[in-house]
DNA sequence: CTGAAAGCGCTTACAG
DNA sequence: CTGAAAGCGCTTACAG
């Protein structure tokens, strides 16, 4: 009834438990044969080794976890095969671990180091509002790959490097592009009143990007993601722009912070007998598959999903092999020029 | 700077490594002064335990896991809140893990088990060909979850619960409902040429509603996913439904297996240059959040998720419980009848 | 090439 | 209430 171990195959196959151990992790100093016979009877059996017991025997594991915050985006699952696919490559194993809202993702990490012996760790997604106090115990390689809120200013802990795309000036560049298709009233659906990540970034580049060119920021003109449905969700995104809709508020172009919630505000113009581009153009942001099967096909900012990857790899490689140097990688993103961005002249 | 252990706590408080222990788990013999003297080291050195050593000195946890085949399926990504909120309810640590197309669910399965001492697990999701051989050593509670391939007619492992839909009767009646709309030249968008699991069951559910109904079958009008295209994918909806449409077979409404492929499928009308429901009846399967948003909202086939979920925990709890009953529990989907279906008349 | 022994970092009876 | 000791199931020097 108990599970079976090491002992008991040692017992089956009348030699040590080095022997058995030396045969399941194909130890070269095994004889060919003595390594068969024992083969044999974990087969038979199904012996699968205790994990916790090796991990903490073990000084080092050849693991690299990824950890996500935020397992309902999109866009960060869209990753997971990239990094996945580049880890594997390299030889190492790879562990995807999710943590939910509310969770520590310092904590947890420390505490998949400590549990699985671990190479280094790439974090994905998230906040890290307090580099500072959460990464000082993680002693192992790491590196953050989408963090918001690590833009320039924000002083980052010099423990860990970083990947990302420049959020503000990416919806910067959406405004700019907004503008010179003709658009002087431009909504944002953005993230929740309170957002300190990219929703507070990407609303500060649309609003330089408006005063640059001499309009006037209009706080009207800013619908905050409704704090009672689920974030960068297709039902946030309508519930928001129906909203808008619904004060009277005019705008021409309305550039939405996630793709998903540009699929809830296609259906609320929808639904409000507007046409797209027509009455009102709309641009997204990510660059999901699903935005080239939107109708119409989007106008979105595809991030640089493999860039972005493969940098985030190649750093923690590079302090894997005892680098100590940090870099702070910003890649481009490119706007996707599909139809549902309309110019429009100011005559 | 090797990581800190509880006989590092120890000594620095001054106490055995007993005492230290008693403090983080929280015994009750412990007086309650010393716990706190203990606790304020541990915050201070910001000490977390090694959860290899725990787990593999324990005899059990509290812990049950979540396994799924496919990560990639926006269905079942909505099913893990309900999951974790229904198991953290229950008191229970909720561990999700993901295995890859080509991993041997069963081998995991095991794997964990071991490591964590899991008290029971869910698969959610795959295929389960070899219930068996697979089952056969797993010796704690488990409950299949939407796995396909557990039709009645197969001989199911006498010791799992599942608890699914049943594919092929919801497929029979999304084609009954379209032939009392009026069509008879129906469409279907299915899996791989060789798929066992939801494809081949809908396709026989499909097939059966035609016969029944005086509908020759006709193998024309299936379209099966492309293998070299990620499945149940947009781009797959689309590539499968821009061959049927260059194909030249003629047919008056869709049921496409998957939402998100309904959604490629819908570009590819488009592309074609029909309008749904007017030329082309459209019906997705699974509905997620994102086919109300659809432009025409999507008529879908709602897996009853919060059921799944519920019974599927209810069930492992009774086998935790010590229950050696089993089930095989087949809930009803729902049709959501919305606008991408038309009426037509055969006159 | 193989075995006996130490030890990874914890938890938990058992004494006291 | 606290400590000394055993032991969870492995891996890996160290002998032989």
């Amino acid at each position: 009834m108990a599970a079976l171990t090491i002992k008991d195959i040692a017992r089956i196959c009348n030699v040590s438990i080095s022997t058995v151990s030396r045969a399941i992790n194909n130890d070269p100093t095994i004889n060919a044969k003595t390594r068969e016979r024992v083969m044999e009877v974990v087969r038979e059996f199904n012996y699968i080794p205790n994990n916790s017991a090796r991990n903490l025997k073990m000084t080092e594991s050849n693991t690299v976890a990824l950890i996500v915050k935020g397992i309902n985006n999109p866009f960060f699952q869209g990753m997971f095969p990239y990094f996945q696919k580049r880890l594997e490559d390299l030889g190492y194993q790879y562990l995807l671990h999710t943590v939910g809202g509310d969770a520590d993702e310092g904590y947890v990490a420390e505490a998949i180091a400590k549990e699985k012996r671990l190479k280094g760790i790439i974090f994905l997604g998230g906040k890290m509002n307090y580099p500072e106090k959460i990464l000082e115990n993680i002693r192992i390689p790491m590196v953050l790959c989408s963090v918001a809120g690590l833009s320039h200013e924000d002083n980052i802990h010099p423990r860990v490097s970083t990947v990302s795309i420049d959020d503000s000036g990416e919806a910067h560049k959406v405004v700019e592009y907004l503008i010179r298709k003709g658009h002087r009233r431009i909504a944002i659906i953005t993230g929740q009143k309170d957002d300190l990540t990219v929703g507070r970034l990407r609303l500060r580049g649309y609003r330089k990007a408006l005063e640059e060119n001499g309009i006037a920021f209009d706080e009207e003109l800013v619908g905050y993601m409704d704090d009672g449905i689920p974030e960068f969700t297709e039902a946030n995104g309508y519930a928001t722009m129906k909203k808008m809709l619904e004060s009277g508020t005019e705008f021409t172009a309305a550039f939405v912070i996630s793709d998903r919630m540009a699929m809830g505000a296609y259906k609320a113009l929808y639904d409000a007998g507007k046409r797209i581009p027509e009455d009102c153009s709309v641009i997204g942001f990510d660059g999901i598959e699903m935005t080239r099967y939107m109708q119409p096909s989007l106008t979105t900012v595809k991030q640089p999903v493999e860039e972005l990857v493969e940098s985030s790899v190649q750093m923690l490689m590079k302090q894997i092999n005892g680098s100590r140097e940090r870099k702070h990688l910003i890649y481009d993103a490119e706007l996707l020029e599909r139809d549902s961005v309309k110019f429009i002249s100011n005559s």
